[in-house]
DNA sequence: AGCGGGACTACAGAAACTATAGCACCCGCG
DNA sequence: CGCGGGTGCTATAGTTTCTGTAGTCCCGCT
């Protein structure tokens, strides 16, 4: 329940992106009055449908007694980036794994997420415990960090550099590890290396899933 | 006026505290009434106080008519990182040096900054356009990277490592240079490395100042 | 002696929010 | 066909926050 597990009616819809909109354009969520006049709908009405989607675990809101303004927020999961699971770790779905914890990265929420580095069988670059951040994209410029699965092998981050023949290079930054070269349909892009937070770092901003 | 820029009066001081402590606590900012009894002031008194931080540059505040709630906001210099510099740079001094840009990481801010890359002197891990988030903290682990200084050279990215005899190892990433060893007193360790924004990322999430 | 910071009292009005109740329409489902 | 859910309205009454303005007091500093 405290993630969104169930889908939303069209006026929940339009409610709540409109919700999503004004905190990434002002910073903070909107007056319940304001929201309602500027949705064309009662004030009465909007509190339903907040109940309706807090009942669904899009939102947080409580009311604080006559007078007083509700505590209105959105969830981690909604502005932050999650925290899906470990590199090297075994094939994770996106759209399955649930996420340990978020970074509060509100500019970057929807397009990415996190792995935290376990093993140290990266580059020197990068320790156990860190944070990786990944771009859900596509390559864009050969060279790119990326995390990558083989088949059945673990996830890992390696240099991808597109061959002709439609084959791929994936090349370790550690030079003591080999560079493979292998066709396109049997290497799955997870993520492109966005950025890193060392271990230390990375606790004083996660937050809890 | 945009940065705090005149000292404040104990009371004010108090004021501006307890905000500080309440965005870090709750994430979001007190009401103005609430505020005030958990201070032992009256409301009237603490809007004057409001109002003389605002005039300081410590913080956004603004009236919005009878019956609505006020705008208040901590500006990006109490809750964000801020991008001081480039790097490789000539020296910059912290105190000094007015910020270009802040990273919204409000568990981050007062004990970090950011640099952003220029060149391309780096390993390839680091590229021209990213953002380092450096710890303004001494060296606690030999072996850490660091932002460092040698006399009157540009600052750059090298891993520390103390030697016995008041001397110290820097050694960079890339192995195409040397790896220097120093006296301790010729060396000024600016930061400690603690994670890195791919450029498209940091513009992201960058706040002008 | 004057000034600024700090703090209080008082009052009236605007707006937001709570709480509750009832009415209406449309739609899908059993 | 009835029922429930989603959507939306009207209405009322009460609480609280915030605005705006005005006046009083004390204290330390210049």
């Amino acid at each position: 329940m405290a993630a969104p597990d169930r889908p939303l009616t069209p006026t929940q819809e339009r409610v709540y992106s409109r919700l999503l909109e004004h905190q990434r354009r002002t910073g903070r969520l909107p007056e319940l009055s304001d929201l309602a006049r500027s949705l064309g709908i009662h004030y009465v009405s909007l509190r339903q449908h907040l109940e309706a989607l807090r009942k669904k675990g899009y939102l947080e809101f409580e009311s604080r007694g006559r007078g007083r303004s509700p505590y209105l927020a959105l969830p981690p999961h909604a502005t932050g980036v999650p925290v899906l699971g470990d590199i090297p770790a075994g094939p994770f779905d996106a759209a399955v794994a649930h996420p340990e914890a978020f970074l509060p990265m509100p500019g970057l929420a929807g397009a990415s997420f996190a792995l935290r580095v376990r093993g140290d069988s990266m580059a020197d670059l990068i320790q156990p415990g860190d944070v990786v951040l990944l771009a859900r994209r596509p390559l864009s410029r050969d060279g790119e960090i990326c995390a990558v699965r083989v088949g059945e092998e673990d996830a890992t981050l390696k240099y991808v550099r597109r061959l002709p023949g439609g084959r791929v290079e994936l090349r370790p930054h550690n030079p003591a590890y080999d560079t493979l070269t292998v066709p396109a349909d049997e290497v799955s892009l997870d993520g492109v290396y966005l950025g890193l937070l060392r271990g230390d770092a990375a606790d004083a901003l996660l937050e809890p899933a």
